[in-house]
RNA sequence: GACCCCAUGGAGUAGCGGUUAGCUCACCACCCUUUCACGGUGGUUGCACGGGUUCGAAUCCCGUUGGGGUCGCCA
């Protein structure tokens, strides 16, 4: 294991942050890559977020895209490494000894009950990895508040010590906080300790550009496991906002990137998010993924909508999902392009029945029930054959009569493949709901 | 407002002094097809602007404009 050492602080909000999700995965890139240490910390000095719903977010978020960590708490109660506690508000005691140097040294003063850090005023320089030498005037900076008057410390201070004491060697984080890289140097130095590297990435905004904020549409990294998104899509596509394998691809296996992926080559610009490339980079996984790996999440999603009853027939739903599974991008679509499966009794697409349950529609579809209701075999094939020669017997093209039987059979004017829809319903559904849609339109 | 960062089509990016400015998403057209989708082909849209430097700038420098961030006894 290399000597590197990043850390991933979030502070429980109640959700975990798209942007911070992104963070994380930068850190744990970084750790993966040069073979050190990723360190996850809980910063809940703000008692009022501190509640075990909101750090299990965390944790349930960062594993479900796949990002371990190797100190800190672990999740299930335990916790791994010997830099603990890890959450902050188990740490005050190691506060008020760091404040009570800076009193001692004079480095700090009371103010009214609070205590300030003396902030230097000279010019001092932030060397950051991604974006190069800054330079900061501080000549006019305003001391900084540690610790408040009910005694409790501020994130600066909190941040800073930890990060000593926890020997963070690179500090990756979001840009928001270059402007306060400044104060956490002069931390450092007045604890006489060399800082550690700083990397700070590009943010990530809203679709107009505005700061993606928690309250924003698709900000929770929680939106996307409800909605039956694959975390190594999510993943992936959280990969390519900053970050680039430089050859054109997209879709990149995430041994690759962790391989490829460095700090120095990060873009120094905040990139929009855009859910059109990640619902198409979903469809990119969720295609190459096999029935048996795509089964499990989508009897959850089905179930949870209520689409799939309690004591379904395995080898049916199988069958369904296999025709469906080609035709989506994303697990949450499935709902609306299975419920037809487990019920008789669903509604018809009223834009559809316009178009395609005319007269003719409906003279078609009763020619084509009492044909199909005369086979034995009924296959995609055999059915396909029979289409086609109803279609040719009555001078039509095969497309009349494809429609009303996938709106009669179905509710909908899409769906998969026709044939295999038919034969997956089986005989007797099929001639039963063509009955029924006959029944309620003719 | 002060300070800091950023700037290639609608979005994400490649490019790192000489390219017909490439790729992906989205969009449009056509083909394929039972619809949708997939797939295939083609297409619209871009180096924010103005000055320099240079034989030559998307690439380097300065300014302007625009966007973002920080300036809390929030984190």
């Amino acid at each position: 294991m290399s000597s590197v050492r990043v850390r991933f602080a979030p502070s429980p909000t109640g959700l975990l942050h798209i942007g911070g999700a992104r963070t994380a995965l930068f850190n744990w890139l970084y750790a993966r890559h040069t073979g050190g240490t990723f360190v996850l910390r809980i910063e809940d000095t703000d008692a009022a977020r501190n509640t075990p719903e909101a750090v299990a977010i965390i944790f349930a978020g960062l594993k479900w895209l796949g990002l371990d960590w190797n100190e800190g708490p672990m999740g299930d109660g335990t916790t791994v490494g010997d830099k603990g506690p890890y959450f902050q508000s188990q740490r005050r005691d190691i506060y008020a000894r760091y404040v009570q140097k800076l009193l001692s040294e004079g480095k700090a003063y009371e103010f009214e009950g609070a205590v300030k850090f003396k902030i230097p005023k000279t010019p001092i320089t932030v060397d950051d990895k991604i974006c190069g030498q800054i330079h900061f005037d501080r000549t006019m900076d305003p001391d900084l508040v540690i610790q408040r008057k009910d005694g409790s410390p501020v994130f600066h201070l909190v941040n800073v010590v930890d990060d000593l004491e926890m020997g963070i060697t690179d500090v990756i984080r979001g840009e928001d906080h270059l402007s306060n890289t400044p104060k956490h140097l002069a931390l450092f130095e007045a604890f006489g300790v060399q800082p550690p590297r700083y990397a700070h990435i590009p943010l990530i905004l809203n679709p107009n550009g505005s700061k993606m904020s928690k309250r924003d549409e698709g900000a929770s990294i929680g939106e996307y496991m409800a909605k039956g998104y694959t975390p190594a899509a999510v993943r992936n596509y959280l990969c390519l906002l900053g970050w680039s394998p430089k050859d054109n691809r997209e879709v990149i296996d995430i041994k690759e990137v962790i391989e490829k992926f460095d700090l120095p080559q990060i873009n120094r610009s905040n990139a929009r998010f855009d859910i059109n490339k990640l619902y198409w980079l979903n469809g990119e996984y969720f295609s190459k993924a096999t029935l048996e790996e795509v089964e499990p999440l989508a009897i959850e999603v089905l179930q949870r909508a209520n689409v799939l009853p309690a004591d379904f027939d395995r080898a049916y739903f199988r069958a369904a999902l296999g025709i469906v599974k080609e035709k989506i991008k994303l697990a949450g679509d499935l709902p609306e392009w299975m419920d037809y499966f487990f019920k008789e009794d669903f509604a018809f697409d009223p834009a559809a029945v316009t178009k395609v349950f005319t007269p003719a529609g409906l003279e078609n579809l009763a020619k084509l029930r009492e044909r199909l209701a005369t086979l034995t075999a009924f296959d995609s094939a055999t059915l396909e054959q029979n289409f086609k020669e109803l279609a040719a017997l009555t001078s039509q093209k095969v497309g009349p009569f494809i429609h009303p039987a996938r709106l009669a059979t179905s509710g909908k004017s899409v769906g998969p493949s026709l044939y295999h829809l038919l034969e997956v319903l089986g005989k007797d559904r099929t001639l039963a709901r063509m009955q029924r849609a006959l029944d309620q339109y003719k």
